[in-house]
DNA sequence: TTTAGTAATAGTAACTATTACTATTTAAAT
DNA sequence: ATTTAAATAGTAATAGTTACTATTACTAAA
């Protein structure tokens, strides 16, 4: 993959920020250095920086979201203000007991806790 | 909700099949029975079932899925043929380590286990 | 260094899933 | 039966994403 500016900017705004960013925000985002990047860029970048695991692509309900944070983790999501904060779940053995269980040998486990956060409890 | 042959329809394609269906593979079942039905009334009918609780709405990725299990159950996915699955798991006590680890007040837990199938592992 | 090859880009068009709109139909209460 | 409002079919509109294309710009080799 070759270098492009657009690129790296795009992957820098992703990494640097928690929000769990939609591609119209980082868009926002980087024409504010790049103010004439087209939107089609965005999307191709972000999918590219995927593909090659630098980023991860995360539903939130039926938009698409995209994480900096490569390391496994799961995710709080409030419903009152939307907001989707990452957490750490060590131990939960997942993998084992659905292996043990069920005909299925598993890769990945996706966890997302829906509920309220300390703002809206 | 006044009844209607349609919703009505709708609901028993959903509840009768475990295949997790999209609104447009929804939409073919029951044009079997109503040929001139509406792309539009389906969704429309989905969506008011889901907010009577006579159904889920799930995350396929990208794609809107519905549900008619309306159990609390999780979901195994195989990343080759795509098939979704649901399961049971019990005593994971989530909610208690939740509620004891992060400032925050769960009330819905979504694990979705990525892997291979049966037929693909 | 130039140059040649090709990946990446900007801008725009196209596509797809979903929702909104509107005139008409229909369930069901009076 | 008449009335009323919910629901519908059909269509238009919207939003998010991808595809297309002429042009630009990395980068490796001459």
């Amino acid at each position: 993959m070759r270098y492009s500016f657009q690129r790296d900017t795009i992957k820098n705004i992703v990494v640097g920020t928690k929000c769990h960013p939609t591609a119209d925000w980082v868009y926002n985002e980087v024409r504010k250095i790049i103010p004439n990047i087209s939107l089609g860029t965005v999307y191709r970048n972000l999918n590219q920086l995927h593909k090659k695991g630098l980023l991860k692509i995360i539903q939130d309900g039926p938009n698409t979201r995209y994480d900096g944070n490569i390391h496994s983790h799961h995710h709080l999501k409030c419903s009152d203000c939307g907001e989707i904060t990452d957490i750490n779940l060590q131990n939960l053995n997942l993998k084992e007991k659905i292996k043990s269980k069920f005909d299925f040998d598993p890769s990945d486990i996706e966890i997302t806790i829906m509920g309220k956060c300390n703002k809206h409890s």
